[in-house]
DNA sequence: TAAGGGGAATAGTACATCCT
DNA sequence: AGGATGTACTATTCCCCTTA
């Protein structure tokens, strides 16, 4: 059953189509909703010759003598970066936008709802608008037992440090596993476990002799986005800080300290948008220094958010910012108007370009 | 709210196998 | 032979969930 999948992904990079895990899924999450809103919403069978934007399926719902059609987009976790990432793609397809999840909690529902993106889960929430059709139910609770959990086994959180330098060169998933985990920060017995789930989710592909390749790249990327904002940059925070207006101006920050990420990096890549709020990248032993030199604040709600990065020093490393991937990772979890449309220019500017067929 | 029990993740290492 | 490589294994850490 992979075979053909990886076929196919092999020859376009742009595409994705469900790997059995998430077909089954989606197809238990359908039944659920027609059973509990009386509704037929179908899967249809997408003709993929055609369309060249990633898409997770084509739903197809229909009621007394209409019918509605979604673009649906599966996500094994919501959060605000899921949330981001839907925005960015509102306008990708013609028909609505329907966000699929084993669960969405009461406050990513309401949040779903104001920024007028559809969704369905398996607990039986939903949020349909497309008149004269109206949902909205919230506040039904959790079921365990569901299968999407066991769909992301690569992407604990050294999954996704490694998966972020993978992405960063895609050539680095031929190299052995010694020279994988050193560039990606991890351990060595670890390289494999997460090659190998990556490989089940379709990411890698083994061409046995003629070595590993990584596939779905964009998907790929996607899907690391929302959860390394979910797993991984959590565990990163230093602190948060407090600083005057336009700090980021006169900000002190060499090169071997860190570098900025978030609205300061995007703002200096695009000069599209005025940073109102900072994230930094440092090296956890320099972040006494940097305080220092800033005269920075520690507070609960400051607009200064300091993360220890979490890559490998890189000694050629000069820039001021942190890499395109991160910036855009970072964008997509504050995914208010103004970081969207930046998100979307660094995105087709900057991201686009690694994620070409080649 | 604090403690602590238990399980998952992972760093680090030892070892078997492959290649030159 | 001897270095390089992937895998098996273990000790430790981390986090979540229960319980008092």
């Amino acid at each position: 059953m992979f075979i053909k999948n990886e076929l196919v992904n092999f020859l376009n990079e742009t595409r994705m189509y469900l790997n059995p895990m998430e077909n089954k899924f989606l197809r238990l999450v359908l039944e659920s909703f027609n059973k509990n809103f009386g509704f037929q919403m179908e899967i249809e069978e997408c003709q993929h010759d055609n369309c060249d934007l990633r898409i997770d399926a084509v739903l197809k719902m229909k009621t007394q003598n209409m019918e509605f059609k979604f673009s649906a987009e599966i996500k094994s976790i919501v959060n605000l970066s899921v949330i981001g990432f839907m925005l960015h793609h509102k306008n990708d397809f013609s028909c609505a936008q329907l966000l699929v999840s084993n669960y969405i909690n009461p406050i990513m529902a309401e949040k779903l709802k104001n920024n007028g993106i559809n969704f369905i889960d398996a607990a039986g929430n939903a949020y349909i608008n497309t008149p004269p059709v109206f949902i909205f139910v919230k506040g039904n609770k959790e079921k365990k037992e569901q299968a999407v959990s066991s769909m992301g086994k690569a992407f604990t959180p050294s999954g996704i440090k490694m998966i972020y330098a993978l992405l960063c060169n895609k050539m680095l998933i031929d190299k052995s596993y010694r020279e994988i985990a050193k560039t990606s920060g991890i351990a060595l017995g670890t390289v494999g476990r997460v090659i190998e789930n990556l490989k089940k989710l379709g990411f890698v592909i083994d061409m046995g002799s003629r070595g590993k390749k990584l596939t779905s790249s964009k998907a790929l990327f996607d899907r690391w986005c929302i959860d390394y904002a979910e797993k991984l940059k959590p565990k990163l925070l230093l602190g948060t800080f407090e600083g005057p207006d336009d700090f980021w101006k006169e900000f002190h920050l060499e090169p071997d300290q860190g570098q900025w990420g978030g609205e300061v990096a995007a703002f200096k890549l695009t000069n599209y948008l005025k940073p109102e709020n900072a994230i930094i990248y440092v090296i956890d032993e320099k972040l006494r220094d940097i305080v220092l030199q800033n005269r920075l604040k520690r507070t609960k709600k400051g607009n200064i958010e300091i993360f220890k990065n979490f890559w490998p020093i890189d000694a050629k490393q000069d820039k001021s910012i942190v890499h395109p991937f991160l910036i855009y990772a970072d964008l997509l979890e504050i995914n208010n108007q103004r970081t969207i449309e930046t998100a979307k220019v660094i995105y087709d500017q900057n991201i686009a370009g690694y994620f070409r067929k080649s």
